[in-house]
DNA sequence: CCCTTTAATAGTCAGTGCGACTATTAAAGG
DNA sequence: CCTTTAATAGTCGCACTGACTATTAAAGGG
């Protein structure tokens, strides 16, 4: 609280954010890291991240190292959310650092780059990104865990497509996050009777990948909440 | 991120917790709020809270301002969990705070008490909590989203009841929250449905609180999400 | 050019979860 | 003993979903 606060004694932390940038790659669910140059950690990687600075919420620092890290110009339209904040003690070897975390979520990858102060950054598969530097193992794990739950009832699939997407990219945003298969007819059945989830672009426009039939293009809806949820797969044992 | 941080200066900050603990009483929705004694926003009323102290992590001070101004002993059964950091450079005028909101869940009302530093703490009614100090009225709306939100999915409900209940009280707990009134044999039949949500108590123990027939007694299930959910009826226009 | 391959789209069918009800049981209270 | 109150049991039909099969529209190779 802030009642009480003049009464105590208390003491300054530095305050960082952390970001777990997710983009999806040869249906391949990838994180952007950045190599690590100083002590402690040197040589280790990490998330991408940086000092909060004295005029800016940990939102707008967010967005200022999602621009620096991926070296977009524009990022006013990718998805970011904070996660939560981590604050153990010991989470970083030097100081008391408290870090709000945040996951972000990009359509397409641009090719890595070290901007910033990083010595580099790569987009590397989720799998690969193990043993990385302070609690980030932890921090990635969250940040997955909440973007593949809340595809369930949120429409931020999308938020992985471009602006104007095919149902099976859409498809396979889901396959790739959730690590199951999906049956296309019903996936498609059940994304067009949820409304606001995508809208049809108008003119027969249609995009040619590869060789089959081309497929229709759609771009993200309005709804902020899936109704009903796109529940997947028997997430545990039972039959559900 | 921790990277770089050799590099740029960094500011140092006051970092809080905030706390939105709900309780139900008389089929009405909670909070505990302490008043101010000093300004800035004195005599109005606050979430309570208090700063991080320098050996312990947010989750651990916010623990301990539980015990602090509920006055219970044991605090460790209690639900806890991390709302989201709030940290708008305005949001203290004083000084920079950045301040980490956590939502907690008590199963009876124990009388509220002046505990630590407050002037006074009260239990309030959730639509009486308006015009509180700094950004606390977005804090306590965000976390009673929150709330509602996760009783859809998760057993979190049984978190505002006593170790053993009725049926009835656990619907209540919904009702209450939601705000809306749920078909008593199909809230049942959907509750004991659902495995791992609630554990009969094996003994025909029964609860008698009033006239009607005696209600059987369950225990908190073990599991931690439910599937499927439990959706609460056509949060929007729409038939669902 | 035709025929195969590939992928999108359309349609079918049965099981089930759920909303809306009605009926029964077991207590309290006059 | 009869009424009231609340828990519990059971019914019915619709809507959603998983598992399939069928059709359409392109690319590519012979």
């Amino acid at each position: 609280m802030q009642a009480g606060y003049d009464k105590h004694a208390f003491e300054p932390f530095a305050v960082t954010v952390d970001l777990a940038m997710f983009t999806i790659r040869e249906a391949a669910l990838h994180v952007l890291l950045v190599e690590r140059g100083q002590e402690p950690y040197a040589g280790r990687w990490a998330l991408p991240g940086g000092f909060l600075r004295p005029e800016e919420s940990a939102e707008r620092a967010a967005r200022r190292e999602l621009g620096e890290e991926t070296g977009l110009t524009d990022v006013t339209g990718l998805h970011l959310e904070q996660l939560r904040t981590y604050s153990e003690p010991d989470r970083d070897p030097r100081m008391r650092v408290v870090s709000v975390a945040f996951a972000a979520l990009l359509p397409d990858a641009p090719e890595a780059h070290g901007g910033g102060d990083a010595a580099q950054a790569l987009w590397t598969p989720y799998e690969a990104a193990r043993d990385l530097a302070f609690d980030h193992d932890r921090i990635l794990a969250d940040a997955r865990d909440r973007i593949g739950a809340k595809l369930e009832y949120t429409g931020l699939a999308t938020a992985f497509c471009p602006p104007e997407f095919t149902l099976g990219e859409l498809q396979q945003v889901y396959e790739t996050v959730w690590g199951t298969a999906l049956d296309r007819p019903n996936f498609r059945r059940k994304v067009l009777a949820t409304p606001g989830f995508v809208e049809a672009v108008p003119g027969a426009a249609r995009l040619t990948g590869g060789r089959g039939k081309p497929a229709a293009l759609y771009r993200a809806g309005t709804a902020a909440a899936l109704h009903p949820p796109l529940l997947r797969p028997t997430p545990e044992g039972r039959p559900a």
